[in-house]
DNA sequence: GTAAGAAACGGAGGCGCCTCCGTTTTAGTG
DNA sequence: CACTAAAACGGAGGCGCCTCCGTTTCTTAC
């Protein structure tokens, strides 16, 4: 039951670790995930594995000995996708004023979401058998926001008085909406509202 | 989301209330069920639907027209079983003193719960997604349990100072027991140890 | 009985899963 | 370069899933 969480991937000879990938091997690696991100998010996590490996050119063997499992597949998916929506968040810091990057990074949350509710049941599945990967993924998640809502707030472009975790909560409606047609509009609405409550009450109103 | 459980099944017209079946189909059913609960409790819930077929005489498609998903059948089996153990209840009560009764109940249950451990990921996503399964089968059980141990205090033969949740709550650690070759043989210790603790200091001791 | 319609049967067919292993490609080494 | 061992490839094959629809069996009414 120990674990000794300081310690770098490479100390830990169990995982991450494992020596560089030949070539070959790499460049089809990155295009089987690149196509299960595709697959995944029209066709479910259902999406045949062996369509999946005939549009990135592979045999399937070698998407098996890639991923031994369809779990392994989703789960790189959706650490990739993650880091994608983190990174977003740096990216979006850079070049836009404070409140327009918060603004358009929870538009973006919101076609991450969107993409992953069809896989809900499985997604649910992966996070109460690997709950690491849960905490491991939400606390990159609220640090991304944590960024971005501090410097909105430093920068006297929306009020003072809320905090990241404030943001998500009000995010967290998103979720619980009902599945109809129109959810994606409703949300990005549900955004645009959130913004403006956030900028009334700002410095420089 | 409110919900009417007083209403009979025949009130209900969506569910259970179907018309009987052509007696061949009940037949066909009956078996299918049968054959099952022993492919689920031999090779778990992953069974092959084809050779349960095969072995109840079927074709795969009888099997698929009575039970459209994999979770349909194994939902079948899993309250056929749970009924079945509550069943042996009152006929243990019948035809043994209470405490005898009581016990060889508890052996059964344990042999309940072998059969289930393999199932339990497959299991558990059922229970979840259908939480009325849930509530519905250990609403059950606890009621039986109640009615042995309820017995068995009145008559004397285990101490009065217990009651059903506290028995089912000692038979809680036979789920949490590693899941070893002798999982089998400790919990059935652990059944006779309790019985003993429950004998002891009865009236008539 | 028997005739007719309804209900149920069953298995072929098409697809996806995953394993296994003969073939090809790569990365070193002289 | 040329050679070789190791790594990676890929697809055939065997199995299970599930659907679809022509065939068989049951039930009801005469």
């Amino acid at each position: 039951m120990a674990y000794e969480p300081q310690e770098t991937a490479e100390q830990r000879p169990e995982a991450a670790a494992q020596k560089p990938l030949r070539a070959d091997a790499q460049r089809n690696r990155d295009r089987l995930v690149e196509v299960a991100a595709v697959a995944f998010a029209q066709n479910g996590v259902d999406a045949s594995l062996e369509e999946i490996a005939r549009q990135a050119g592979v045999g399937i063997g070698t998407l098996y000995r890639h991923f031994p499992t369809r779990e392994h597949l989703v789960e790189i998916v959706y650490r990739r996708e993650v880091e994608g929506l983190c990174a977003a968040a740096d990216d979006l810091a850079l070049h836009h004023p404070p409140d327009v990057a918060l603004e358009q990074w929870m538009q973006r949350f919101v076609d991450y979401i969107a993409t992953k509710r069809g896989l809900s049941t499985s997604l649910r599945i992966l996070l109460t058998t690997n709950s690491t990967l849960f905490s491991d993924m939400s606390g990159r998640v609220s640090l991304a926001l944590r960024r971005l809502v501090e410097a909105a707030v430093a920068d006297g472009s929306i009020r003072g008085d809320v905090d990241a975790s404030d943001v998500l909560h009000a995010l967290g409606g998103i979720y619980s909406a009902p599945d109809t047609k129109d959810w994606r509009d409703r949300s990005r609405r549900l955004v645009k509202l959130l913004m403006d409550g956030l900028r009334f009450g700002a410095k420089g109103r």
